[in-house]
DNA sequence: ATGCTATTTTACCAATAAGCCAAATATGAA
DNA sequence: TTCATATTTGGCTTATTGGTAAAATAGCAT
């Protein structure tokens, strides 16, 4: 009964729903950055960021290029901080919400 | 390492990350719908419709009012929306470049 | 009170996802 | 070639999620 493109949908933001890969997301909007780095700016295991940034390239969120023996990942879509920024201001609202004790 | 934000705001997304879930959101940016319409509309059991409703609400995106015996939900951010049309937007952008066998 | 409808909660199972280690692969340097 | 560095992949364990059925709860009518 859910419609098709809602699946599609939900993968690409089941690929944002990960605090390490929303922050990897956000940095990624700045600049293009290696998986080396990446991995020491989230603090967890090299072949765990690996899998994360699969997981963002999969969902067509990010691309990448060959440096040498270092790969670089780049942010595809822009929009993605908009989205992001929507998301931040639930999150703000619901901070002051509870805040009320409401 | 990663910056608390991204945990809260992860939380919120990891809501929208599921097709059923995305659906309601949808249709709930249209108009307020009771469970037992949403139920029909997804075509689930009413008590797995009851969770996804739940885990909405907990996220901050929807809230709810109650009529008799009804319960009706509403979409609070409509921002939410302008987040869906850039999924959307990429999930188009995927599927040129796989057609284009890229 | 009883019954009827709408909704939530509980309990349980199956499927998926996250994490790390170790092994494999790739590139460039010596 | 061998070595060192960068990255991905496979395997494994643990934790989380999604689903249904059954029981519990709530509101309204009789």
């Amino acid at each position: 009964m859910v419609p098709e493109k809602y699946n599609v949908q939900a993968e690409i933001i089941k690929a944002l729903a990960h605090p390490s890969r929303l922050y990897i997301v956000s940095e990624l909007a700045k600049r293009e950055i290696c998986v080396c780095d990446l991995t020491e700016m989230v603090g967890a295991d090299i072949s765990t960021i690996s899998k994360h940034l699969l997981v963002l390239k999969n969902a067509g969120i990010v691309s990448t290029r060959k440096e040498g023996t270092q790969i670089f990942y780049k942010l595809l879509c822009p929009c993605i901080l908009d989205f992001v920024s929507c998301i931040a201001n639930v999150a703000r609202k619901n901070a002051e919400t509870s805040m009320k004790g409401v």
